[in-house]
DNA sequence: CTGTTAGCGCATTCAT
DNA sequence: ATGAATGCGCTAACAG
């Protein structure tokens, strides 16, 4: 055969030659129809789908242009438990909500491994990045920073000259202990989220807290800490179990029924998230506690589900699908955002926590 | 400034002439390590990392080999919807594990309306394309057919050629409508999912029906009358409601609601989906109606959420997360993967279903 | 083990 | 309004 041409895929060429045109004008046939006559256009288009040529091929497209319409999600944890974690889904929301409007594309990255990192990010066609939840001294920071693009942080790292999306988790913790320490609830026991990327489980020393690499928990952690100590009690002797996020609810019960089974065991509980919290919720249940008169209960994220549990769950609101719209937004470059947003949280007081009963 | 060089990026070539050696070179330092002595590569990958670049661009490297390393999803809601059913997030689930097992990263495409589609799917750069329950007829399908790639589908469309994986829909209604039917619940009502794109709520007549074009819900209609028929009851009789999934657990609750103050007042309820069925539970609340007892509910596929939830829900349970896995797996070529699967579901039966009481 | 050569398919000047 | 020429940055043959 001599057409060796036919087996490969079609191209530009092909239609402008088998329209009796030049490349330009199937080009702009495609991208800019202004720039032709409406019957020229019309018969371009037509022969191309007659070829069953798709369109301009994007990986050339995306070589001349420097443009990929697409924006890279880079998560903390590994994709199937960060598709199992209700703040993560939302602020995904948050995203493809922004993403589907201007037409870009989201391109998740896994990038949990070092190796995966390097490879994974060094080849994604994107035109920026969003950093969620990464620490920073992550390979996947480095390697996002070496690839020269637009890039967003959210929640962390913090860098300089890098936009930064994030509560103020510390004050907002604070907030959820002394409202705990404010209904007369004196001991208390704390389930924390992963301080680091090891998957422990189990009970947390202080030089665990300190060395810590996730932001999230560390900033929670000083939170509680502070208003422990504005009421006059000495953090350090309150007992605090880790619970890794991809355990889920199952490993918040078993942390929570350590808690527990303490002397003296805690009269409130705080949770660095809300489904930490619901293994707490459950674990109560298991022990034959009521909730809030036996243990109050308080949150962090204020997932929708807290809402619809029972008994429901106070927790601090914070705005998850809002951290990922504007993510989005600032990282497409849509004006009028600053590059720094530290956005408000509540505590929402609901039956998961009460003033200590008859004494 | 002579040197408009230096403001562009930095390339291969760039790096090679720095380190004395030749663009090959260079290339194989990156992509193939054993092509070159392990001091030569030292020195390159040191040159190059000294002068800031990065690694191979990507697009170019896209177009040359004609590999993206991405695989390209597309779903049939807007993505905000899609990522708020735990049935779409458990798939996403599945098609994530299998990603990040081969380093592949997932291009999330929004296609919802049909300029968005044509746009997204065109530019694409990915080595296929999964399309997740789109209607047959759909911009998605034509435009994801066009672009002559490797695509596998994942519940709707069934198309020749193109490898598929699902489930016997219409049996497994049937065996859930049946279940009811056994319980000697006789007055019937039906709360169903999408049949058509338009986000309509309330009571379905026959003409949407037949015209449907989500297969899934259509099938699992069919499958409930067949039970019904078989019971020697008349399905057309059935009052059906339909409500969006995108209306979520409330859209539900409004549907049931309708379902349940009809006279005679249905003693079994029919949920398409799991998010129905726990509207419906809602609603039964509402109106003060006990569950099982007054009226039984069937959800259908099984969500996590549905083992948890008070009465626990009776469903049909389909391995939601290992659709996404096949699906995945099949894409990238993963072999020994028959090209069409049809998952088996099984009948759970808990709380909220039990045989009528005393007469 | 290293260098030379030749496109991948396109968008974009600049002419006409 | 249309056409010819250029190179985006890279990898895969092949030759040395």
């Amino acid at each position: 055969m001599k057409q060796g041409k036919a087996r490969k895929s079609i191209t530009l060429l092909d239609v402008a030659r088998a329209a009796g045109v030049s490349r330009t004008t199937v080009s702009n046939a495609f991208n800019r129809p202004d720039q032709l006559s409406p019957e020229v256009q019309q018969r371009v288009l037509a022969v191309a789908k007659e070829m069953g040529y798709a369109g301009p091929n994007p990986m050339a497209r995306m070589l001349r242009t420097g443009q990929t319409g697409a924006i890279g999600l880079i998560f903390s944890e590994a994709l199937p438990y960060a598709f199992n974690d209700p703040v993560s889904i939302a602020f995904l929301q948050g995203v493809a909500r922004v993403c589907e409007r201007v037409k870009a594309s989201l391109l998740i990255v896994p990038a949990l491994e070092s190796d995966i990192a390097h490879q994974t990010i060094q080849q994604a066609a994107v035109d920026g990045f969003i950093l969620y939840c990464i620490p920073d001294e992550s390979e996947a920071v480095a390697r996002v920073l070496e690839r020269q693009l637009p890039v967003v942080a959210v929640d962390q790292p913090e860098l300089k000259g890098v936009p930064f999306i994030g509560i103020d988790d510390r004050q907002a913790a604070r907030t959820a202990a002394a409202h705990l320490l404010s209904l007369n609830r004196q001991h208390l026991g704390i389930i924390a989220m992963d301080f680091h990327n090891d998957f422990y489980a189990g009970p947390v020393n202080a030089q665990r807290i300190e060395r810590a690499i996730f932001r999230n928990a560390l900033q929670r952690w000083r939170g509680y800490a502070d208003a422990i100590r504005a009421a006059g009690l000495d953090p350090t002797l309150v007992p605090i179990e880790e619970s890794p996020n991809s355990h889920g609810v199952e490993g918040a019960f078993a942390a929570a029924i350590a808690l527990l089974q303490r002397h003296p065991r805690p009269t409130g509980i705080l949770a660095m998230s809300d489904i930490l919290a619901l293994g707490a919720l459950r674990a109560a249940e298991h022990l034959g506690l009521k909730v809030p008169e036996d243990v109050s209960v308080v949150g962090f994220d204020g997932i929708p589900l807290a809402a619809q549990v029972r008994p429901s769950l106070t927790t601090i609101q914070q705005p998850l699908v809002e951290k990922g719209a504007i993510a989005a937004e600032i990282l497409l470059g849509i004006p009028s955002r600053k590059t720094t947003h530290i956005l408000e949280t509540k505590l929402v007081v609901r039956q998961s926590s009460s003033r200590v009963s008859s004494e």
